[in-house]
DNA sequence: CGGAATCCACTCTGATACTG
DNA sequence: CAGTATCAGAGTGGATTCCG
């Protein structure tokens, strides 16, 4: 039974306070300099950005190429195998759109 | 931009260390008792097991019986619009066992 | 039986300052 | 530029006790 019970492990890879928000910027954006994703998630520090990138990276969500330069230079992107999340990742989204609108009636009544 | 970063939402619905058991529990056993969950999932305590399920409870996907009766009696089951999100959870239970073997051969390279 | 209330521990997030 | 280090606060989880 143990088996079937596999998506908390899918979970863990999307928790995070701003690993959605990281990821839709590269998704849309594609590859992006640490500075971009900085700017494009105002409130985020860098820290947070740091971290919540590391533990992408470390599930091979994100990919991570340094340049080796003064200054230094590091882009992120979603890796190829990251690609295959965006289904899941839609699927979660409509349903999360339809529950706004549910939750939304339900409050009206 | 922002209409189409909607899974947070549904994210939020799954968060929570024992929602995903308590999940599995009720879609794979239908209506259950206070009792047989907190049976069912030995390392829960009531606490959490209350909390828990007020939150499912809240956003309409489990449904909450009460029977006003010496001893009390509660059930608990997935409601009609929680019945949902199953096909939701089994694109994230794929992508998890997927994500699972991904990583395995990673680690073994 | 099915909770509610309380109190403690730990984790996660964030503000700030420093560095190669 | 792209981080790391440190520390403080908020949030989440858990053990225990009490109650209708």
């Amino acid at each position: 039974m143990e088996k079937y019970c596999k998506f908390e492990s899918a979970l863990d890879i999307l928790i995070g306070k701003w690993k959605p928000v990281i990821l839709l910027q590269l998704i849309t954006n594609g590859t992006m300099r640490f500075g971009e994703l900085q700017k494009s998630i105002p409130e985020i520090n860098k820290k947070m950005l740091t971290q919540q990138l590391r533990e992408l990276e470390y599930n091979d969500i994100v990919h991570r190429e340094v340049y080796h330069q003064i200054p230094p230079k590091v882009e992120y992107s979603i890796s190829e195998y990251g690609r295959g999340l965006s289904s899941v990742l839609q699927v979660l989204n409509d349903w999360g759109v339809s529950h706004i609108e549910h939750m939304k009636g339900r409050n009206e009544a």
